[in-house]
DNA sequence: AATAACTTGCACACTCGTGTGCAAGTTATT
DNA sequence: AATAACTTGCACACGAGTGTGCAAGTTATT
C-alpha cells in the first residue's frame, strides 16, 4: 500500500514529495474509470486499470477501495457540474435555461457518469444530495421564467425542473451514443431544454440565434486532465 | 428441476397437467423481477425470489437460468410495448405522437425495465433489435408530422424520434419516482412528447384537450398478470 | 549514484451470486 | 386417499471480483 495523502509527515527528515508520474497515473485511473463506467457501470477494477495502462494492483496504491474511487468520481463530477452551472444568471430565464444546456454539454462525460451514479451504485442518496444545489439553481431559473410568463405554467415548477434535467441528460446520452459533433450537441441540448420548458421549436431557435451568450465559444476551460474530451485510455 | 414446458409428453400415461399454483408462482416471479429490477438492475435471484414470496431454489423450477428469466422479461416487455404502440395511426401526426405517450404510460413498469435492459445487461443488442419495429413506427409518425409541417424540422427525424423516446422514458422514470397519479402521468408524457417534437406548451395542451382520442379512458386492457399496476410482492 | 517512491506479479482469503443434486416436506388434483 | 407436481432447505462446486501481503523490479528525484 502506498501513501498518497497530501499531508506532510510528522517529524524528522522531509520525506521527498509525491512523484509526478504517480499523480498522472492517478488521473489516468480517474479518466479511465469515467470512460469505462460509461460503457458499463459495473466495470471491474481490472478493466479500469488496464484501460488506464496500469495493473489492478496499482490502483490500490491510489485508492484503498473501489468505493473510494467511485466516491472521488462523484465528488469531481458534482464539483464540475456545480462549477459549470452555478454562475449562470440571466435576466431572461429562457437564455439561462439554454445556458444550462450548453454548459452541461461541455461536461458531457462527467455529467453522464454523475447521472448514472446518481441513479445506481450504493451512493444514490449521497450523489443526489451533492447535486441538490444544482437542482435548486435550475428550479430557481424555472420559477423565474414562469413568473415572467416565459415558460410553461401547465407543469408544476418542481416537476418541470426535473423533466428538463432528465431530458437534457437523455439527450447527452443519445448524443454520445450517436457520436454527434460538439457543435451539434451544443445546440441540441439547448433546443431540447427549451422545448421541454414549453417553447415552440421556432421560438427556441430564434432565441438561441438572437442571444450571443449562447453562441459556441469561450466555454470556461477545464483545468483538470479529467476533461470531457480526453480518451481515457493509453497503451 | 421441474419441467415447465407446455408441450405434452411422448407416450404412455397422461402426466397430469401443470398445477395452477405453479403457474401463478411463475407470474409472481416475473412480477417481482420487474419491480426489483426497477430498483436495482442487478438484483439477485435471492432478492427477486423473496419479493415473490418464494425461495431462490424454486425459481430454478421455472427458469433454468437467470438469463432465461431476463429473456422472458424482455420478450414480454417488447411484446407489450409493441402491442400497445403498433396499432397507432392517425391523420394528425401530433395526435399520433401524443397517443404514443399515452400508451407508453399505461405500460410504465414494463417500459422501464425494457428500457433499462435495452441499455444494460448482456442483452443490449437483442433487446434493441426487438424494439426496432416500435422505433420504426415512431420514426414514421415523426416523418409524417414533419412532412405535414406539424413538427419541428430543425432536428433530423431519426434523431428527433430518439429524443422523443428518451424524453418519454425519462418522464416515466421521474413520474414513477415521484409517485405521480395515473391521470397526471397520462397527460405529462403526452405533453413532453409533444414539446420535444416542437410544439409550444399551449399548442400541446390545446391539441390534447381538443382530441377525444387522447382522453383518459378505455386504454386497451392488459391480459396478463404482468400488469403495470400490480404490486409484485406478496407475503 | 543513492534513495525513496512507485509499479508489478503472484499468492491468498473472502464475499457474493449462480447453478445443481437430493431428500423431505406440502399441496393441488384425480 | 393416492399420486404426481411443486416447494424448500441444505450442501456443494464454481466463477468473478475485491482487498491484502510481500518480494522484486523501475524510475523520478535529490
Amino acid at each position: 500500500m502506498t501513501d498518497t495523502s497530501t499531508s506532510p509527515r510528522r517529524a524528522s527528515r522531509p520525506p521527498r514529495a509525491r512523484r509526478r508520474d504517480a499523480a498522472e497515473n492517478r488521473l489516468a485511473i480517474l479518466d479511465a474509470a469515467i470512460s469505462e463506467l460509461n460503457h458499463n457501470p459495473d466495470a471491474s477494477l481490472e478493466t479500469i486499470a488496464s484501460a488506464a495502462g496500469l495493473s489492478r494492483r496499482s490502483i490500490y496504491g491510489h485508492f484503498s477501495t473501489r468505493d473510494e474511487l467511485i466516491a472521488e468520481l462523484n465528488d469531481r463530477g458534482i464539483a464540475r457540474v456545480t462549477a459549470a452551472l452555478a454562475p449562470i444568471q440571466h435576466a431572461d430565464a429562457r437564455v439561462a435555461l439554454a445556458l444550462v444546456g450548453a454548459r452541461l454539454w461541455s461536461e458531457v462525460e462527467d455529467v453522464r457518469v454523475t447521472a448514472q451514479l446518481a441513479i445506481r451504485g450504493p451512493r444514490r442518496e449521497i450523489v443526489a444530495e451533492g447535486l441538490e444545489p444544482v437542482r435548486r439553481g435550475l428550479l430557481a431559473i424555472v420559477r423565474q421564467g414562469v413568473a415572467a410568463g416565459q415558460l410553461r405554467t401547465d407543469i408544476e415548477p418542481r416537476t418541470l425542473a426535473r423533466l428538463i434535467e432528465g431530458a437534457a441528460v437523455s439527450v447527452l446520452d443519445e448524443a454520445v451514443r450517436d457520436d454527434i459533433s460538439y457543435e451539434e450537441g451544443h445546440r441540441l441540448v439547448m433546443l431540447v431544454a427549451l422545448s421541454t420548458a414549453g417553447l415552440s421549436w421556432r421560438e427556441a431557435a430564434e432565441l438561441i440565434d438572437a442571444s450571443p451568450e449562447l453562441a459556441l465559444e469561450a466555454q470556461p476551460e477545464a483545468s483538470t486532465s479529467l476533461s470531457a474530451h480526453s480518451s481515457g485510455a493509453q497503451a
